[in-house]
DNA sequence: CGGTTGAATTGGTTCATACCAAAGGAACCG
DNA sequence: CGGTTCCTTTGGTATGAACCAATTCAACCG
């Protein structure tokens, strides 16, 4: 098919198969390139796809990300059409948040909110939330090999902490991180690193980490949290 | 098809062809009531898409509705597991979250953000934002008396900066914390302390970071928007 | 008993087709 | 000229089939 010259030209941060991926590009090209201008009416999906030489299927799935990304609005009986450039974001959705963020974007907002929320935590957490917190660790910590199960407890440690912070704020901007993370394509590459061993060095970490706030240790908890950070922006870097 | 006497169980906030729908509550309904419970394995996509009555592709569009709401998890070669609930609300909305965080929490999470926020964008804001940033300060400067229209354009000089960053995440949780501050009775309460003499206190401090992100300078821009925090804070404790 | 192999199962992707409903336009009629 | 009718085009939905890749597991072999 016509599709292998497209500069990659519309960055897929969700998992994509590669068909779908190369037609979203096509199309991105030259509606970008001005072949396709401003409020025109570009190809019937119909011809698109024995153009492209894809079935309209899969025209249509990239018709579909295209536009949940507004760049093209589409209507029944009349056909699919490029949108004008819209200035301000019109609140973009936590799926299309998380959908358009880079692995990088992702360890960024990490590194900004995390050692933060930590401290807070630690001084607001109420004495029942920090036990509810033991329990999740104790749960993570019977985990041996299901990288999958251990992933998601992981998580509801961390939105433990999160809501353990008593800013509703906080909370709400976690939730969009971690929203990013599992939507993430390299963070689940690396779940596929999630080796026993592997696994048994974040329970330790985790366990550090959770003691320094059961006990009310700031220092040592931010510490922990920043140590882990950083091996895990280690790991992103040095791995496949 | 068996589907008819499902109580609407999943509410489809995006619009969703009615049978695929239905098949949504279906499977959601057997994992509310236990009929699959969590961590067990669901029918394969095969034996769902005949018990039910329908194609596999249709079955496969309700499961990835499922997934991408986090009620399942599904793994090529093993099968679709149903996910433990997660305790917490269930995603709150912006709003939500904005209503229940108090004016503090927002100085607490602006604190975390702005930092940072601002150190991104002097790096990684492109010219032609930078000069869009421009245009909006202009905006902001001719403004004297009319306080409304002077937090509608500082909202989106700042907006403009968190965009500026390039982190669609970071830009994402700066939206919830406008959000937050637009519902603030307390900062509600300052604008009416908007005198004029105040609005050219706040337009001498964002002509400054301005001019420090416009020639690049770090640690100036992080000092402005710091001072301007503190200031901020000063006002909310001294101030009716 | 431990490791390997290979068939069967499962989700992932693409394709071809059929039919539906909305929109548009041309031919027609008043 | 205005409206109606009817056919065509277009996107929207659903089906069934085929193949791929990851996983599982039992049978097998050393």
């Amino acid at each position: 098919m016509s599709l292998a010259q497209t500069t990659a030209a519309f960055a897929a941060q969700t998992q994509m198969s590669a068909t779908v991926q190369a037609v979203v590009d096509t199309i991105f090209g030259r509606i970008r390139s001005g072949e396709y201008a401003v409020d025109e009416r570009l190809p019937s999906e119909r011809t698109l796809s024995s153009d492209l030489g894809v079935a309209r299927n899969t025209v249509r799935e990239a018709l579909e990300v295209l536009e949940s990304h507004g760049l093209i609005r589409r209507r029944a009986g009349s056909g699919s059409f490029v949108n004008p450039q819209t200035k301000g974001a019109p609140q973009p959705s936590h799926s299309e948040i998380a959908a358009s963020s880079s692995p990088l974007d992702l360890q960024v907002i990490r590194g900004i909110l995390e050692p933060d929320m930590v401290r807070l935590a630690v001084v607001n957490m109420p004495p029942r939330d920090i036990e509810a917190l033991g329990e999740i660790l104790s749960q993570m910590e019977a985990v041996q090999t299901d990288a999958d199960a251990f992933v998601r407890i992981e998580e509801a440690f961390y939105r433990k902490i999160a809501a353990g912070t008593g800013n509703p704020l906080i909370a709400g901007c976690y939730d969009l991180v971690i929203d990013a993370c599992r939507q993430s394509f390299r963070t689940a590459q690396l779940r596929r690193h999630l080796t026993p061993a592997r696994i048994e060095d974040y329970q330790k970490r985790y366990n550090s980490l959770f003691n320094a706030i059961a006990s009310r240790d700031t220092d040592a908890a931010v510490e922990y949290i920043k140590l882990h950070l950083i091996e895990e922006q280690r790991q992103l870097l040095h791995e496949p």
